[in-house]
DNA sequence: CAGTGGTCTAGACCACAAC
DNA sequence: TTGTGGTCTAGACCACTGA
């Protein structure tokens, strides 16, 4: 066993025995340098692959602090888009009638649109579109995700309480909507990538744990091209899709009894 | 700009511009050492971050050799499982009509069952069970998915054949519903993780690139119990699934003409 | 201002796997 | 046998940031 193994081994045991309980730190890395005669380099090998597993995070100035492993939410996946009371769509992976609460206060800038909004939307790469940023968990848990929302400078332009702080009953895409942009459609795109740093420290998980990308794009009726799209970071270990599969009328089932073994 | 990052920006404009082409190695570490004057740790950062994006991947003996990106594939999801002209359930993955190949040679072992698929058949850890393994690709494409086949012990004994070489026509799926689990129905459970080293030396992608996990656990039946499970993992940067959304009836929509402003 | 993160040097040894 | 991967020592300096 390696040494720096032994180091993660002995550290991972107290953490899952409880003697070190989420929110507090473990020892630091002079201490630990010490305890095992080991280099720097050794040490932060050890507590690099506790980060990778989640169990703990960096903190500047307080230390590596064990993180709240709130456990795996299993998002049902259906084909729907379900909008709460107010018109707002429902996170994917909220139960019906489940509180949720922000983290932080919601953002409302016009920023330069990275790639993946620019070629969801359509829009050259490097111009500035509006973005709504929030960070949301069921009530009590640590974040959960991290949710985007761009909105097509030419929709803004159409609608322009959309960039309003208050948009209004039934939110921004009734605004969308009304604005003659009615009915939307959406498509949902499904990645797996690393989180950028500043996605990693909203969401208080590491940057070398994989995030799940969930992005939603709704298309004008009218125009038939992207109006809004929705991109939606969730931590790797917090997020299991569930999905009940029905069987297609070509996969044929033959029972025994029916027994005539057509070819 | 960082020493690493200036050798990472240098080799990987010169991949992209096409001096190195896929198969190709680019400089071994020393040679790089001595071209930026640098130590052999800050080499091997600025490789480990083209290998973690992807465009390289080091080789025993051969090298850093230069990957194959083959580009995303967008896996349309449905709810259903569909079933080829053999009765074997289709990669997700696959298009109608399209040729798939075998990289390697598809294995049938029987192994200690991890903690992933033992927790999908309900059974012990550490247990033994039958698995079918393959790695498959779109005809002339490198490596895009592994597939683990896991059969539940019972299962295997109603139905001796799945153990076979030859599960006979429709495949093992046939064998376990004649067996008396039919018409089995299935469940799909998605996540995002790091890959095993093995998983990403079959997949030819480094282990710091992250996987989608696709698990389909087919149920019996008669006992209402897991009798099959199927892992499908897929490198991150090859996948993307893409599922169209219906609006659900609760998600009004008001266009302006209809103006009553209901509550 | 302490304790991380990140970068960097200049060495070392062993394992592994493919050519 | 060669060129990686991986591990390790023993130093160094700077940046960041939250208590």
């Amino acid at each position: 066993m390696r040494r720096y193994e032994r180091i993660a081994r002995d550290l991972r045991d107290a953490i899952n025995r409880g003697d070190y309980r989420p929110g507090d730190t473990i020892p630091h890395e002079p201490e630990l340098m010490e305890r095992y005669g080991a280099s720097r380099h050794a040490v932060r090998t050890a507590v690099a692959a506790l980060t990778r597993e989640g169990l703990v995070i960096p903190v500047r100035r307080r230390g590596t602090v064990v993180r709240d492993r709130a456990g795996r939410r299993r998002v049902r996946r259906g084909l729907l888009v379900r909008r709460d009371h107010r018109g707002y769509v429902m996170p994917a992976a909220a139960r019906e009638g489940e509180p949720w609460q922000v983290h932080g206060r919601p953002r409302r800038d016009t920023v330069p649109i990275p790639a993946r909004a620019a070629e969801l939307l359509g829009l050259e790469e490097g111009a500035t579109a509006l973005r709504r940023r929030r960070v949301t968990s069921p009530e009590g848990e640590p974040p959960f995700q991290l949710v985007d929302t761009w909105i097509h400078p030419d929709a803004v332009a159409d609608a322009p309480q959309v960039a309003e702080r208050d948009t209004g009953p039934g939110g921004y895409l009734d605004r969308l909507e009304e604005a003659g942009h009615g009915p939307l459609s959406w498509a949902e795109y499904i990645r797996v990538r690393m989180p950028a740093p500043d996605e990693a420290r909203l969401l208080g998980m590491p940057t070398s744990m994989p995030v799940m990308e969930i992005a939603r794009v709704g298309t004008s009726a009218r125009t038939n091209a992207p109006v809004e799209a929705t991109i939606c970071i969730i931590p790797g270990d917090r997020v299991e899709l569930v999905t009940q599969l029905r069987r297609a009328p070509s996969a044929r089932w033959r029972d025994r009894s029916a027994h005539h073994d057509g070819s």
